[in-house]
DNA sequence: TAGAACCTGGACAACGTTGTCATGCGCGCG
DNA sequence: CGCGCGCATGACAACGTTGTCCAGGTTCTA
């Protein structure tokens, strides 16, 4: 039996050995576990797929074999057979954001519910980064993506959304494309915020938050100026800080519309690193100042006063997005989707105080 | 030129319809790409991978073709031959943990700077489920594994690590096999915890942390009782509660060791989880109890008192254990090592207090 | 008891890429 | 003028798996 020869005595195994960087044995292929098995090729691939047709003894007989080499069926060669990799990418823009532990959370359950596997990136909010990524993710063959996107321009996943490579974005939506998106109703959940703060006897009403040209953070921009319109209140643009968040720059931004010619009474702030400064500036102040934030934010119910918030449920976020995702790939073509999802007004004290001037 | 005709003309292409889930046009590949371009196959790929030895104007004439077609080289071919896939897996507990989010961050930035793709699961604590991820990832081909463990015993990862996986375990060591292992201060980080309380005055301290079952619990405990030891203090029994970690049991257990017979002064919480409902418990008592709690917490500096913390460097154990699985990866073989990482001791206020009987 | 139906097992090609090696061309130099 | 050398290019096999199809053997039925 000439076969069963070990492998390293083939040509093609003394060449990986020069080439790649394959450290100690080789793995063992399913052609080795047929040859210690005394079986053919094909019986194997039928064990390890679990494929009828295999007399118990025999499958005991591989099964040993498999156990003896330490087989493990190599998924590459086995995705460039079968074209489908069962497995999605996600890509998100910082992972050490606490409100994408949820989402990424919730995605990977989902993902692990039709079997899949989740491999994720962050772009770090750069649009660059975020198209080497999504691209690499499909050069891997990846299913599907989810994306949370940095940039405004996704022209270049045409040809892989052609190529069946289902997409969903999340949070904001795709720029220049046809595509699913899952939101938070940013828009009614700032103008709720700012309504809150107005029913309770505010008039100047600052607002701080990042720049207009993230989709999210114009909606919530747009939320204030309506709900302010919608009372009659006309807003001074000392009011407003667009474009900031970087804690320096909103701490003075902050300190900058408190002590104004018209200071407010109340803050709106855009997103949850932005209420996080701002509540560090209150602190320091003698007089209250009330505060809504965007997003929730651990321990705020701890704080004196407690922090009130719109609150997005971002692993319903993540969910809704990966289950469309799936629905994408298990059904026909499905038309382009915007999916809205609602916020949450949680107060817990902050958001409720007087006006204090 | 009869080797122009359209893909779904050749047999292979109708079976690929037939078979898997591809629902538009089939991906071009680089002999679709080659036969456009009017050049050999071979080209396209030394095009792709920017090896020397093609003319300029071949090489226009094939970028033009890859981009008429939309191709992207499918890495799951490459990986089949290359035998290394240029990414590593990261196998972590809880993605929604915020103590997670730096390291996960940390481990990508690692990957990142080494050209390789970060894929990453949670185990939720489930050792099963953390076996299935590693296994599925070394079906993958991964070239490295960075695992927080969830269970006690990795064999099973003995035929990975000895193809040639490396492999670097985080906070937890590895159960059952040699492996290199990176680890924050525990039992130091306690005992310090600890013994600044007793510097604060406090005698009667209790310890509310995980099951000992897990070796950072464990470590953590151990360094408790050695401070105690060390300032020749007896522990009552009454003053641990070992593995309750859900909220309303540590809110028990909590109270019942601030009113047992020998009432505690301060309270050292084990982690992060167990800090927070403590906090919550200390809030609505009316004598102010003393608090060190291990792992820091975000918005502790902003509560009253603030929150005296052992913190851990979530991102240096990530990156640590990330650059030395390259290291595996890069050179030759290294012998398993254990790094420990120091933590520091962050004063807020809450473990300043006196013993207030 | 012959034939059919069935079951198990294996040979083979194909997935898309890359490493090796061979070919053919143009050019410089003896 | 011819020889060889370097360079661009392409043919081909191999990576490890799975789908197809066929062979050989067993069991059941007429």
């Amino acid at each position: 039996m000439p076969e069963t020869a070990p492998r390293a005595d083939r040509p093609a195994d003394r060449l990986r050995d020069r080439t790649s960087g394959t450290r100690y044995g080789n793995r063992p292929t399913m052609k080795d576990v047929a040859a210690r098995a005394g079986v053919g090729l094909k019986t194997v691939s039928r064990v390890v797929n679990g494929e009828p047709g295999v007399t118990p003894d025999t499958e005991r007989r591989v099964q040993e074999a498999i156990e003896a080499l330490g087989f493990r069926r190599n998924d590459s060669a086995r995705v460039l057979r079968k074209g489908r990799t069962a497995s999605i990418g996600l890509i998100l823009e910082d992972l050490a954001d606490p409100f994408y532990g949820p989402l990424s959370r919730a995605v990977e359950e989902v993902a692990r519910a039709h079997g899949a596997l989740l491999i994720n990136g962050s772009s770090a909010e750069d649009p660059d980064r975020e198209q080497e990524l999504a691209l690499a993710l499909c050069a891997r063959r990846v299913d599907g993506l989810v994306v949370i996107p940095a940039g405004d321009d996704h022209r270049y996943l045409e040809p892989e959304i052609r190529a069946g490579v289902a997409t969903v974005f999340v949070d904001r939506p795709a720029g220049r494309i046809e595509a699913d998106v899952v939101l938070s109703d940013n828009f009614g959940g700032a103008r709720d915020g700012v309504a809150h703060l107005i029913a309770h006897g505010h008039r100047r009403i600052g607002f701080i938050g990042d720049m207009p040209r993230i989709h999210t953070a114009a909606e919530r921009l747009r939320g204030y100026r309506a709900a302010m319109e919608d009372a009659g209140i006309a807003v001074a643009d000392s009011w407003m800080s667009l474009g900031v968040t970087d804690p320096e720059r909103v701490r003075r931004a902050a300190e900058a519309m408190l002590t104004g010619p018209e200071p407010v009474t109340a803050v709106f702030a855009g997103n949850n690193r932005v209420t996080v400064t701002v509540i560090r500036v209150l602190a320091g102040l003698s007089r209250q100042v009330a505060l809504v934030g965007f997003d929730d934010i651990e321990l705020a119910d701890l704080l004196q006063p407690g922090v009130t918030v719109v609150a997005q449920d971002a692993a319903a976020l993540g969910r809704t997005a990966a289950e469309r995702l799936f629905r994408q790939l298990d059904g026909t073509h499905l038309t382009p989707e915007r999916i809205e999802l609602p916020t949450r007004l949680v107060t817990r004290g902050s958001g409720e105080l007087p006006p204090s001037d």
